[in-house]
This record gives structure tokens, C-alpha cells and sequence, in this order.
DNA sequence: AACAATATCTTGATCAGTCAAGATAAAATG
DNA sequence: CATTTTATCTTGACTGATCAAGATATTGTT
């Protein structure tokens, strides 16, 4: 007989992995498959299904098998929590530790899970309690209300005037090469009328520096059209 | 035929922490035992056995069933760059983050297997190679350098005068209490002639200010003669 | 030495997380 | 609709870490 307290507060950094790789399906795509968790975690299909049967049974996903799943409102909440503490560690390891943009993504990976509270709140007041991430990722509220970025991505956008307002956090590759660029979040620039053929892209900066880019890349940057 | 690479490049958290225990037996008592690890990391005898057995195949620990265990060399620097870790997150939370030197061990104690070294260079750096962490322990430098502290715990202090260079730092409540005194690392008081049979030390400030403390507390409390 | 007490070891089990590979259901195709 | 393809599930096995409890060695005592 042993007592059970603590499953729901102790999520462990496995599971709040399983629940922050649903979210981010939900949030892009509306839904998700345990197919997509797989490919997302990097395990097989059959590990999913195990840990969505557990995760169902801890009310924290609605799981039913071959036919759906999603967050419940707890999980939903947890798996928010989680992604807040990536983003306010990220930030905080840019803006406070010195660290590059192109590089942070997988210490906040791991830490994410192992600070507490106290130090989270320390960073968050140490930041002024910021809204976004160094990629312009919304950083969830206390409350776990996340603000909707609406951007386009770079290779579906029209010839005009564009700022970026966000950045694909995981390619430490392309954001080395941006940073190299100039090309940072709240950076304008004039996008060519694209010639999707060649699939490259062509912008242009204020100050007359011209950049190449693939589509590829280019989808990995969203941006707001601009007057100016 | 798995290829096992890097299994000496990347011990567990697990694997660090019996290591980290081992040394510390090591440097306190001269020589550890089964049985003390086992105490020290709160698991059975067999667990440490078993354990000790992995370890010496690895090369990290020189074990002899029933006869003796002990670090290797690699053992004892891999133990060390665990301590440093340690040692130099706790400075930095109290430092930077400005948390209370008895909050930062629990915190340390999981951070130290997670944060990745180019952070800790940052850390090492923002904190401009400091030497000791905020509990007066020494921290080892690159290279695996542990300085000597010799201090007398307090309980074995003759009557005198002497300056704080060491708390233990594993006991919360007992930091929290020493801060509310004013009794850091570094300040400096008057021991009155100790009466043994009572169990009670008495200690005097410069301020006036007396204090009084169990020889239990007092034990985990370490000094330096100072003259005046 | 003989016996008791203590320390340590061994064995068999459990738990979380995972994979491989075969079984099955659902979807897509002709 | 019958068949193929694809997605998902199930089962059995493995790893690292652990405990319980019984087996064994060591040490201390008379
Ligand atoms: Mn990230
Ligand atoms: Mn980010
Ligand atoms: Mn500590
Ligand atoms: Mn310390």
C-alpha cells in the first residue's frame, strides 16, 4: 500500500517533454498524432502510445486510441509552464549571461526542467518580466495565457517592406548565420519580388546591403509587413 | 556490437554523485566505506555495492569487496569538476541571482550535473574566478586544484578570539539562523571560556551583541585564531 | 577459539523509459 | 468493395537505478 502523492504536482522531465511536444503541435497545426510526437521526440511510434496511455490516465492528455489526442486543460497548463520556463531561461541567458541566440536553445532544453520556482522568479523579475523570447517567441504569463504571434513566414510573403518579428529557435546553424546577417528580431528590410523558381529569396537593408536566401531558410523567419 | 563510445566522457548525474560522495569522505576522514556512501547518499549497502562495481570497471574507483574502495586519479578529477560545478553555481546564485546562502545547496545540488561548461565558463568569468563559494568552501580551479582549508570546528575552540571561514553548508535552517546573527564567513567574535558540561557556547560580537549555540551547531561552524 | 554483532554482498524483483518487430486497424486506391 | 499502404498498438526485452531480504565475511568479545 503505497501512497500515491505527487504524480500530477512531480511531472518528470520526460513527461513534461511529451506534453510541451503536443502543445507545439496543437498551437501550429490545431491537433496532433502520436506519430507526430514520435517523429518530434525522436522515439518510436509505440514509446508514444505507452506514455499517452499514462498521460491519459493522469488526466493530462485526452487520449483515445486511434482516433484522438490532446492536451486536457491541466495538461495544457503544465505543458505552458514548461515552455515558460524555456522561454524566460533563454532570454535570460542572452540578456544576463551573454550568451548567443544560436546557442541557447539546448541549455534551456535541459534546464527547463531542473530550475525551481524561486530561481525562475528571480529571472523573470531580473528581466523586468519580458513577453518574448530572444526568437520572439511569447513568453506564457504567470497564468499560463500565451499571446498569439501572427507572422508570416518569410517564403509566402509578397515583394515589400517587412520586420522581423520572430525566429525558428532550433536550427543554431541559421541563427548564426542571421546574427551574421544583421538579420535579428525587430530587423526591417525590403523583400524582392520573390522568384520562386530559383527558390531564393532577396532582401534588401536600409543600408543597401543585399542577402541571399533559400526558401528553406526563409520559412524559418516570420515577419509583419511594414509601411515604410 | 554496440560502439561505446564516451561512457568515461559521460558519467550520470548518478554516477556524479557517488563520486562526488567518495571524494568527500575521502578529503574528510582520509578513507570512505560502503557503508558510509550508503548513508551519505541515503541507499541501501547492496545499491553502493553494485554501484561500486560499475565504477571500478570504469576506472573511476579502486574497489577491493570488503577490503577497500577508493578514487582513482580519473575518479578523483571527474569528482572535482563536479565539486567546481558545485561550488561555483552557489556563488553565482547568492552572487547574481541574489538568492540566500541557505537556499543555493539544494539548487546546486541538481544544477551541477545539467549546466554545460560553456556556461560555467561564463559563470567562472562573471564571477572573476573566485576561490571560495559562500559557504567559505574552496573552489577547485581548472585543473582540479582543491586549496586546504584548515579551520577548527567551534565546538573544539578554546575561549579566544576567531573570525568565521567556514559553514557547513547542507543544513538550512542552521545558515538561516547564522545570517539572522550576522555570523558570516569572515566576521570575527569573541568565544567565551567554553562550558562543556552544559553543551553551550557563548559568543560575543565587537557590537556587544552575545550570542549563544548548541555544541551541535556550533560543530558545523569552522574558525580561524585570529589576534585581536 | 567460539560466538555474537556488524558490515558487506548477492539475488530476485520493481520502475520508468525505451526499442524491435509482429499484429491490427484505418485510410487510400483502383 | 477488395486490396494495398500507412498509422498505430501490443508484446517481449533491455538498461540504469534501486530495494528487500537472505547469505557471507569480518571484527570484536568473552
Ligand atoms: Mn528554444
Ligand atoms: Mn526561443
Ligand atoms: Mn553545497
Ligand atoms: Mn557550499
Amino acid at each position: 500500500m503505497k501512497i500515491e502523492l505527487g504524480w500530477l504536482l512531480m511531472a518528470t522531465s520526460t513527461v513534461e517533454n511529451y506534453l510541451k511536444a503536443v502543445l507545439r503541435q496543437e498551437e501550429a497545426t490545431g491537433s496532433t498524432t502520436v506519430g507526430e510526437v514520435a517523429k518530434e521526440l525522436a522515439v518510436t511510434p509505440g514509446t508514444v502510445t505507452t506514455m499517452m496511455k499514462h498521460l491519459d490516465e493522469e488526466k493530462l492528455v485526452d487520449y483515445q486510441p486511434r482516433k484522438s489526442l490532446s492536451l486536457t486543460l491541466e495538461g495544457r497548463s503544465a505543458a505552458l509552464k514548461v515552455v515558460r520556463r524555456h522561454r524566460l531561461i533563454e532570454l535570460f541567458l542572452v540578456q544576463i549571461m551573454g550568451l548567443d541566440w544560436s546557442e541557447v536553445h539546448e541549455e534551456a532544453e535541459i534546464l527547463e526542467h531542473v530550475i525551481s520556482d524561486r530561481l525562475l522568479d528571480r529571472i523573470d523579475v531580473m528581466l523586468g518580466e519580458p513577453t518574448h523570447d530572444p526568437h520572439g517567441d511569447p513568453i506564457p504569463d504567470r497564468d499560463g495565457n500565451l499571446a498569439q504571434v501572427e507572422a508570416t513566414p518569410l517564403d509566402e510573403a509578397e515583394g515589400g517592406n517587412y520586420r522581423i518579428v520572430r525566429v525558428s529557435d532550433d536550427d543554431s546553424d541559421l541563427l548564426g548565420w542571421l546574427d551574421e546577417n544583421g538579420l535579428t528580431i525587430g530587423e526591417e528590410f525590403a523583400l524582392a519580388h520573390p522568384n520562386r523558381a530559383a527558390g531564393v529569396l532577396e532582401i534588401s537593408r536600409s543600408t543597401g546591403a543585399k542577402v541571399q536566401l533559400g526558401v528553406q531558410a526563409a520559412g524559418q523567419v516570420f515577419v509583419e509587413a511594414i509601411s515604410a
